[in-house]
DNA sequence: AAACAAATGCAACACGGTTGCAAAATTGAT
DNA sequence: ATCAATTTTGCAACCGTGTTGCATTTGTTT
């Protein structure tokens, strides 16, 4: 069984053509994808509309999660599978934007430093958005 | 001279009533606003577009910044007129939104911690979002 | 008050994202 | 392998956010 019916079984997902092709983009891909990344990225024409209920049903089934960098698309990066479940999502760690190339990158090995809140504010989930040079923006001055 | 001319004027920029009914609204609400709570909350009826241009033009002369809150809209604050300029927005400090009512709140007394990346990542700004309960919210449960 | 530059409003548009509905594809049971 | 039940898909149509070009109005300087 292929990683990709692997994973949409995994989580009681059926297994379409379109959802394999979508999910193998995230998996071939090592930063966030949005729609539009994801519509010009896969060589089979997908209605727009399929490709959004595919990230929301991945979404809500564990598969991937929202990664929010400031651009004004929704983007998705594959879950850790050991952290994230379709009841909570462990989005809790590092999101690095490059300013350059605009590619979001999930940081999971670094531990996120907790901040104490003033006491009016009740903490649920932080995140830490880090923005600069990726690799390849780095060296190609 | 009233507190937004007197803010326009110290940034270049013309002192008009459009200005000024905006600028207002950002002096009396302690939350991030948008296009369309400023749309809603102002009693003259502006054009969309003069908004949008009036939110980019306070932007770009440092009256107010961006606010990144995983909402489908751009929400700007107040600056700190201390940290923020034309060149650099200083927006390195936290960023709170309530989960109940979305608002997002700068919390700009507390110190974000110094984050090491892998030395693969250069980091240029660093910014911590959080999610929670704001007061309010807190206690109407 | 005149003249210039900048700000505003309008029309029209591009793009992200959603909803309802009919047609097609997947699955499980026979 | 086939068939029925259920999901998924594609299409059309729509809403909201944000932008551009252009003519008109307004603010500022003299």
């Amino acid at each position: 069984m292929s990683l990709a019916k692997d994973i949409l079984k995994r989580n009681g997902l059926k297994f379409t053509e379109n959802r394999r092709v979508i999910l193998n983009q995230f998996i071939l891909t090592d930063y966030a994808l949005s729609y539009s990344d994801i519509d010009s990225m896969i060589k089979r024409k997908l209605d727009k509309v399929t490709i959004y209920r595919t990230l929301k049903s991945f979404e809500e089934n564990g598969i991937i999660h929202e990664v929010v960098d400031g651009s004004s698309q929704v983007k998705y990066a594959l879950c850790n599978s050991n952290s994230c479940s379709s009841e909570h999502h462990n989005d809790t760690h590092i999101h690095f934007k490059c300013n350059d190339c605009q590619k979001t990158y999930c940081i999971d090995d670094i531990m996120i430093p907790k901040i104490t809140l003033p006491r009016e504010f009740q903490l649920e989930s932080q995140s830490v958005f880090i923005q600069g040079k990726c690799e390849k923006c780095k060296s190609t001055i």
